[in-house]
DNA sequence: CTCAATAGTCGAACGCGTTCGACTATTGAG
DNA sequence: CTCAATAGTCGAACGCGTTCGACTATTGAG
């Protein structure tokens, strides 16, 4: 293995030197610099991660903190995994994963053996067991999504609220006068999930707002319970002609029992989604969408971390704004 | 920051004691062992993992080098990626993440750096560029997939061959005479990856073996080109009546063509799918499937890659058998 | 031209674990 | 009972970077 004494010897330098042109936190003569960087090529060195986080104390790792629960959307999950590891990297940082089994004492095991510097923690619930360890942890944090208490913390998320307003608003523009909210399971209220519960709350108010009848109902995310679901949702409102799903795993067999209703999409039923771009185009008709804007959500989140690491003030809360996009689902 | 002196202090012995405790590398009293572990709890002490590393010359890390290419199904890749994380935890491990974007540079700098004792890269292709990096590499690895060249590596993965086969016997044994196979887009082939060819391969091995007559479409994921897909598949193989996709994403379009076309599933035309269970379920009718086990195969790469790091010998090839579920799009 | 400030470089100390050799006390074989 | 082997513990050295203080050479203000 290279050490930084052999670049030095190599580049006939002091091994602080050395530091100085890779850490640039001392001024070097350029021809120095070229000397170094140089004899770093060419011994083909890199410095010891171990060596350098206990005499920097900083790791330049991120912890990424997985979701609590199954049950979650693996696309958009695994897509803002992506985009938080390459957000990181573009900031000099790697991701170390923290599995949500591992619970509260994961977070306090890889920030207290300096592990990581940060900590970004995915699919924050409203009374999430791993806030208060948050808190009292040394190190910063943001969360993605938010709990009921987020005093002292920063969190990002998308806004749901506006999302789901947005919807209400899309299909009141083309004239709907009763709207319904296909939401996500049962379970996922009632575990106080936030955003289920922002997005169902900016649909309400917007169809207060314009003046449209409205209803919303949790689903299920199997074939028969959505049948059930919608079925039973049209025999009971007959004159809704709008529907708004927040409920990716659903979407297929929404859609499939619209067409087995004789509901034609959008002539007798305009249908919008909550869910990524793509999922919406695969489908038919393509639907309009609001998507969740996992890339950007994960870059955001880093680049708010790394406003922490630098102790750069933060907004406590960020908010994105939802983008809407029409497809053929919602006009005729 | 509690260090191991002052667990040592607390516990009234020398740090080199603390260690031995915390590492069972040496044999210590139980008397001292307990007080020791009752002070590492009362101080909340953590070793200092760069420390730790530095000395031991072990992270205590593996990388999980994520797929080089995007059109990846997600909800596998996700699965796969929790399911290393816990496997990696109950080896006392965590898991550094590395994106296919950084390539064969990523390797080299996580590797170099000693950040990682070994890697574990997925989606291996058969002219994978970063084979020959890991071959060079002083850490050890364990490709998902495995390359043309193999010589040297440890390799897991599906029987993919033997799942395409699979396939085509529970055909073959319902009567079928007349399989196709719904493959991957044509992209997939085109870039040598071996699954998709691998299954390819047992599909038509097996149907010249049972002496049905087959055939092989590769298919895009939008809905349109799977329509334009199937319905030329049936217009010019008429007597088709048994189909096998390996295509997650285009299977939702590829039932409802099915349907559009006014074949019946499976009275008229019998569909297996290679994909996750949840997703077989999900769709209607629900399908018979072969599973790709993402978990089973992410224990079983870090079995082997804890394996390799304690040099114990590890079989070069490791093929997971696949397991075909019966569901209501085979059997009338 | 003088003196303070800055640029550039070095060497030593330090961070916090693990491991090695040494030592004492205990155990067990004969 | 003796002596070798083992169990248990300690202290020092070590791993490899970064950072601090010190020093020299250079620059720039007046």
């Amino acid at each position: 293995m290279v050490t930084i004494a052999d670049v030095a010897r190599h580049a006939g330098v002091a091994p602080s030197t050395v530091s100085y042109v890779l850490t640039g936190r001392r001024s070097i003569s350029s021809a120095t610099k070229a000397r170094v960087e140089a004899s770093v090529r060419e011994l083909g060195y890199h410095p010891h991660a171990g060596a350098r986080s206990l005499a920097s104390n900083r790791a330049n790792v991120l912890a990424l903190v997985l979701p609590m629960r199954e049950g979650m959307h693996m696309p958009v999950l695994m897509q803002f995994v992506v985009a938080v590891a390459n957000a990181a990297r573009r900031h000099d940082h790697d991701v170390l994963l923290v599995t949500a089994d591992q619970g509260a004492a994961g977070l306090r095991r890889v920030a207290g053996s300096a592990q990581v510097d940060g900590l970004l923690v995915m699919d924050v619930e409203m009374h999430d067991e791993r806030v208060p360890v948050l808190r009292e942890l040394d190190r910063p944090s943001v969360l993605i999504g938010f709990p009921a208490d987020a005093a002292g913390l920063t969190c990002v998320d998308l806004d749901f609220a506006e999302a789901g307003s947005r919807c209400v608003d899309h299909l009141a523009d083309l004239g709907h006068t009763y709207v319904a909210l296909v939401g996500a399971p049962r379970a996922v209220y009632q575990r106080d999930t936030g955003f289920a519960h922002r997005t169902m709350a900016g649909f309400s108010a917007a169809a207060m707002r314009r003046g449209v009848s409205s209803t919303t109902l949790p689903t299920d995310t199997d074939h028969e319970s959505v049948r059930v679901a919608i079925t039973g949702l049209l025999e009971r409102h007959p004159t809704v002609t709008g529907l708004v799903v927040h409920n990716e795993a659903a979407l297929p067999s929404v859609v499939e029992v619209l067409r087995s209703l004789g509901r034609k999409v959008p002539d007798d039923v305009a249908v919008i989604a909550i869910c990524p771009d793509d999922q919406a185009e695969r489908l038919m008709p393509p639907l309009t969408s609001v998507a969740v804007p996992a890339e950007q959500l994960g870059h955001h989140a880093v680049a708010l971390l790394m406003a922490k690491l630098d102790r750069t003030p933060t907004p406590p809360l960020t908010l994105l704004q939802p983008r809407l996009t029409e497809r053929a689902s919602t006009t005729r």
